[in-house]
DNA sequence: TCCGAATGTCGTCGAACGGCGACATTGGCA
DNA sequence: TGCCAATGTCGCCGTTCGACGACATTCGGA
């Protein structure tokens, strides 16, 4: 996903939160955030923290990256840890 | 450039700057906000406005990219399918 | 049908934001 | 050596943040 604006990020986050089958209280408390921001975050608040917008990314797995898009020849299933994806689905994560 | 923090960014912003040969109170003028802004982004600050520090970027055209890192015009059609591995993770497997 | 979970909204509050002007420091060059 | 551009820092100010509690709405299941 190529990010342009905040209503990109908010787009995003909402949609990988789904994916893992994570509601709004559960993700915010992960964060450590209100749940309230994140639904200004979800709707594409421009005046958020970046700070805490990070840390929202990170714990959804999410990678960001700046300039020049990497390696793109790399294969994607070669960055990818399934089993971490695969046991926060099943809800034996581990906090970090 | 991968970015897990604030610092991150500054780091990104400074050098693409300097790269692209401006000043801050060029690039500040460029992207709408003061001098004294663009010196604490570049320090890493990390409460700023996710707003701005978007704005910035595209200004330095720095592109972002958010989740799995994209093959640009490589046909990723045969990329995983995530849900289906959390699904099946979860118990919830349909058809198959 | 009713109940509860999930989501969205409102008002209040202390804290921090970002802009502005001013000043100190650094470094390059005539 | 002196000058000037670039950078970093400070305090003040009006605005907005994010947390919290409370309430409204929607929707799927008992």
């Amino acid at each position: 996903m190529r990010v342009r604006t905040p209503q990109d990020i908010g787009l995003t986050i909402r949609e990988r939160r789904i994916e893992l089958g994570m509601d709004q209280t559960e993700l915010a408390q992960r964060v450590g955030v209100s749940r309230q921001w994140l639904v200004e975050i979800e709707r594409g608040k421009p005046r958020a923290e970046i700070g805490l917008v990070l840390r929202t990314l990170r714990e959804l797995d999410l990678d960001i990256w700046v300039g020049d898009v990497p390696a793109p020849d790399t294969h994607p299933a070669d960055s990818i840890d399934l089993n971490r994806i695969i046991d926060r689905a099943r809800g034996t994560d581990d906090d970090d």
